[in-house]
DNA sequence: GATTGTGAATAGATTCACAGCT
DNA sequence: AGCTGTGAATCTATTCACAATC
């Protein structure tokens, strides 16, 4: 199946299942994609490509139905079941990631919470206790955990990485504001809340 | 100036800062392009491209000065002033923010906490005391604040953007996941945590 | 009659390749 | 001799416009 879908169509198929989401607690059930185009500020043509990629999910003459559509997007990211996710490093940022819900339903389940820090070590965080980054490859055989995301300071991150690797993880989320020497088994996205803050002031210093 | 510069370019110029910072620390006094780019996992050209929009940085034959480029850049981003940030919003995502480092430091400064929860309104976190959003309007003039994090559940997040943009800031950068009807002359950045991890699970599941 | 799915057209981003400096 | 800055070439993404379908 189309494995060489690019990010950026990805990222707009997950802002299509927020939008879904949200009009099926409306209790919309039928939508066309100039609608929901118009109701959430997307592009009408991009939305009927987007999801053509996948599947003909929609009805000539009709629309797409909600719910339908939902549970097509649920299924094509696997989150019908519980991805299992573990966290190293369980900062400030750690600990917030830890406990925010959308890491505990909507298809993830957290597994694991590791940080070298002796001192961390055996004090619970969102029902879980914070193991030394040794157990992460036992934890990654018993739970078959694939994804790790990374929330170590910028100067432990290349090393935390490698310990994801060795561990067997197979894709990180990182938030340490470094880049990466990456492992091309183990695909890294980074996600720096800086840059974005950066972007808006260029902006606003720049008239748009 | 250059005001239609893409995203993609300014998010690019942010990290090209950051593998500035670290190759000053690390001593490096001169660097090329390829040279840069190899360190770093980059492309050379679109390096010396997005350079060559703000200005000639570089020395032909020779390379870029790695602490003259730096300052550049953050004189490019305005990161040489503070720039006053507000957040909206203290749950766990919310406080975790307000004591992210790289919010205290780097070019900003957190000038403002702000919950409608007066349960909330009255404790201090990260050195600022959390005030209802009342309060927004007068921190927006006595503090010239232009920039405000949105860090509300998603149910209220519309109608908290609507508060920021009333009362006055400029940009919002928006952690809940839903996409905001935005005020035209208020933009507003998506950082969706679910959405990489989306991408990185459908990956996973699809053979990169 | 309305709306999808899609090839063709346009716009945008990246890479190439080299002339122009140091 | 080496590396930047940049137009031209290529590749990628988005939008248009319409035939196919309900």
């Amino acid at each position: 199946m189309s494995a060489d879908t690019s990010s950026l169509t990805l990222n707009r198929l997950s802002v299509y299942l927020r939008c879904l989401e949200h009009l099926e607690h409306e209790g919309v059930e039928q939508i066309s994609s100039a609608a929901l185009a118009e109701r959430f500020d997307l592009s009408a043509s991009q939305i009927r490509k987007d999801l053509a990629q996948f599947g003909d999910f929609g009805i000539r003459g009709v629309g797409y139905d909600v719910s339908l559509l939902r549970r097509r997007l649920v299924d094509l990211f696997s989150l019908d079941e519980e991805n299992p996710l573990l966290i190293l490093g369980i900062g400030n940022l750690g600990t917030a990631l830890a406990r925010f819900p959308g890491f505990h339903r909507n298809g993830f389940r957290l597994v694991g919470l590791f940080d070298s820090d002796p001192e961390k070590v055996g004090r619970r965080v969102a029902g879980l206790e914070i193991r030394p980054p040794e157990e992460i490859a036992p934890t990654v055989s018993r739970t078959d955990v694939r994804l790790g995301i990374l929330a170590v300071p910028a100067e432990a991150a290349q090393e935390s990485y490698a310990e994801l690797v060795a561990a067997g993880i197979e894709a990180v989320l990182n938030f340490a504001p470094v880049r990466l020497r990456e492992d091309p088994a183990v695909p890294v996205k980074n996600v720096d809340l800086r840059i974005h803050l950066e972007e808006l002031v260029f902006r606003l210093a720049n008239g748009v």
